[in-house]
DNA sequence: TACAATTATGCAACATTGTTGCGTTTATAA
DNA sequence: TTATAAACGCAACAATGTTGCATAATTGTA
């Protein structure tokens, strides 16, 4: 029912999940904003980029939620993201990579829902840097 | 060098955590010290007990750092923690659920530390009470 | 093109979570 | 029992996220 509005501040905001390469935070993505909106607008804009499945939360294992485009996966399931995140303990970027089906065993009475599979380590720019 | 030194509230936290079936966040372990310590003092005393490999630190999916114990974890390798965390999206608890090894299919140039598996969904209690 | 409806925003205020400094207390080894 | 360094409490601060409400802006429709 509610109607879609495409703002300036959403548009600024998408571009600029869109155009980094690693999913950013709150933080880094209303530093990059450059004051066209406040805050909390930002917050907002971000839950709602969110509930429209144009990008998605990924919590870091530090526990800083970060959102990242919504590229490469199929919206049509919307349920599963079938990638894994690499998350760089050097510069703390967290970083797409592809597909990575995996077998689970777990339980039978556990209705599982999403899977999170995040892997720490060393990207490749920061080892490169050594 | 440093001495370790077993006082009444890091006791208190270390039992509180561990008695407990699923993992806890700071806010549930300091509401069950009864007052026994400082907000500040349970901060210190998790970061103690992680250091110590007593508790180890576990993410949630909405981002809330939980602790548990280290029971099952095989100390020696201390980096490998190679089973999966459940998290339920009605009680939030976050519950570990035994090995889980999984193939990864990971750039070389990755390098790769620690692996972060976590499945959202609903788990027994909550489903059996619908 | 102008208007109405309602979505989106800004601002202020608040809540929660986590951190730091420093003086005091307490556990432990000698 | 005592010295010493670890642990603590308190206050103050910082970062992050949330809420209410009045105002501004977008979009479909007349």
């Amino acid at each position: 029912m509610a109607i879609i509005r495409n703002t300036i501040a959403k548009k600024a905001v998408f571009e600029i999940i869109q155009s980094n390469s690693t999913a950013m935070s709150q933080t880094e993505i209303f530093a990059k904003v450059n004051n066209i909106c406040d805050r909390v607008t930002v917050y907002r804009i971000l839950e709602r980029l969110v509930k429209e499945v144009k990008i998605h939360k990924i919590v870091n294992i530090n526990g800083v939620i970060n959102y990242a485009p919504c590229n490469s996966c199929e919206h049509e399931q919307q349920v599963h993201h079938d990638h894994l995140h690499f998350s760089c303990t050097t510069c703390k970027k967290l970083t797409c990579i592809s597909d990575n089906h995996i077998e689970l065993n777990i339980p039978s009475n556990y209705q599982v829902a999403e899977v999170f599979l995040t892997v720490s380590g060393i990207c490749p720019s920061c080892s490169t840097i050594l």
